[in-house]
DNA sequence: TATGAATGAGCCTTCATTCAT
DNA sequence: CATGAATGAAGGCTCATTCAT
């Protein structure tokens, strides 16, 4: 019965789908801590069915953001294209990075944990997000100039701390700090 | 009994700076969050001495940082007087205000966290780092100009962050990330 | 899988039955405020478990004298209509929560000790036996004439005060001296 | 120097009769059940002295409530003498013998606990209360008339668990649940 | 494959009790 | 004798994780 199965691979694919939404939602709440439960019952499924989805957290996590961080990574090159200048291109793309993290409570720090089962989002980040940013790096390099030892990893990572935000600390907060930090970034020529 | 009574009173602050040390160590290994458990077995004391001692956690780590932030707080008018320029002075200070920060795995995420706990650590560091910062500020301001929109404290909090450290990111980057928002924060004039 | 589920509920039910029992059992040995360790050993499961189906401690004994209660206060009506007299029916009713509360050991002080936690107890209490009692006196004053200042609340609080037993004064001293209470409630005219 | 040996007396005494004073009063407030410490805190002394002159609680239950048991079963022989009739006398008595009680947070419960360690508290009022009350109800025997199975003992226990007040219950609900008990002792002869 | 009941480790916190000074 | 710092047992509660159905 090839359609019972294609049946059950769909209605997996949904309780899948329904999973990542559910952590999505829970994550912005309450941060990539949030407890499994709570996980389970916003997507209206048992646990076991999250933890059969994905065995870890970090799966989660990673599974979650996915799609978000492709979106960004692909946002450099048509940036880079469009822009006046690579560094303005570089500017725009961070805009679109902050924005991305800054609902991530929690994100920035358990990438800055060292956790061992982050590691998956961490490749993640490092296979899709740091080359795009290299990119934009490169570009701005050979362009205006860029002070040596900016390394687009490390300036992500930079980014992604800036992004941690707070009672007295917001998103706003975060963008001028990130902006800042962007125009050190510029050779003085 | 005078002196018995002196004698146990040593004891005692020996003990509070046993668990000081001890909740200073573990807080570097497992951050701010540590078991209490954990702190009082590097101490060698029961969990009830460390209770005795420091009622909430947030007593603890405030004890724990509190004279690294007052010693940092005292640098501020000194390296303004010693240093060629207000904004070598504030250069100066935010490294030593990193090398504050950046084995204190989980502070700054603490710090943002909101945690009604942690508010008199919070108040603390506004109390006296926030103005030592905001000395120098007004010193660059006067001097060389700054950027607007840069207060002490949310400078504060974005260096803060920049020295969350992990595996690829380390103290070396952290220096040179905050260097850089430094570096951003003159104004071009 | 409706089987299936149902065979899941099946046992769920009968470990809420089996906790329900097991804390019944230790509250007659150590009395309401027994800890919850003792009542998952007792029962066989985890603390877990008992938390699951019992979120706080007045959940549990709410539950486990729910029954208890409801049949008491059933019986008043019909009391009321199978005796000779009002009294005669009071005086059998108050048998029966005696017996009730005889073996709860602590329940009459943890009633009266105004915690919070329990208002739910009171509250069943309140609603279920304080108007099976009201009744019994108001077809007692209208009858054989009962003495002011007799309220149905103060009346059930006294009676369950009167059951706190120990080695010296058991179940029989208390059945007299609530009988003996009784008869002083009732108008000399 | 038999001198400094009796100063050193005179002040173990007053040490020993502040404890006895604060215990009193925290017994007041929080019941008998108190934390060791508040009592030492209240008295300005350590909680080992406390300990030395009271290894147990019950001894400190015990000796807090000596003096006014001892006044209580005092007044039972000037009362019978005083009032018209014996059944007055043991209506004035316990009535004094609520008034000592209901302020006794959770006495009664812990001496219908079988606490062992309460054993010399029971004795004491067994030697002291108990013969007091027996007194009175011998009178009251020979002159009103007594319903049987009414003891001594079993009278100040009933007496003792109606004082166990609380939010909806109070002395005033106590003195009259006590009253409707006396009255029903009485013999309708 | 999905479920969610059950488990139990782990952390928190309080307080009775001891004992060196 | 008095002190109170230190101890650690005891109990509460939460959640990650497993597994029978």
């Amino acid at each position: 019965m090839p359609e019972s199965v294609g049946v059950r691979q769909v209605q997996a694919q949904r309780t899948r789908s329904g999973v990542l939404r559910a952590a999505a939602a829970v994550f912005v709440e309450q941060g990539v801590q949030a407890p499994v439960r709570d996980i389970a019952d916003r997507a209206g499924v048992g646990v076991g069915t999250v933890y059969r989805n994905f065995p870890t957290r970090a799966d989660l996590v990673t599974a979650v953001y996915r799609h978000q961080i492709d979106a960004c990574a692909a946002l450099a090159p048509r940036l880079l294209q469009e822009s006046a200048s690579p560094f303005t291109a570089l500017a725009l793309w961070t805009d679109a990075f902050v924005d991305f993290l800054v609902t991530k409570h929690g994100l920035g720090a358990a990438l800055g944990s060292g956790d061992p089962g982050l590691e998956n989002l961490h490749a993640l980040m490092l296979d899709t997000l740091v080359p795009a940013c290299a990119t934009l790096l490169d570009a701005c390099a050979a362009d205006d100039g860029l002070r040596p030892g900016v390394t687009a990893y490390t300036l992500m990572r930079a980014i992604g701390n800036l992004c941690i935000t707070g009672p007295d600390y917001d998103q706003a907060d975060a963008k001028r700090m990130v902006a800042l930090l962007l125009t050190g970034c510029r050779s003085t020529a």
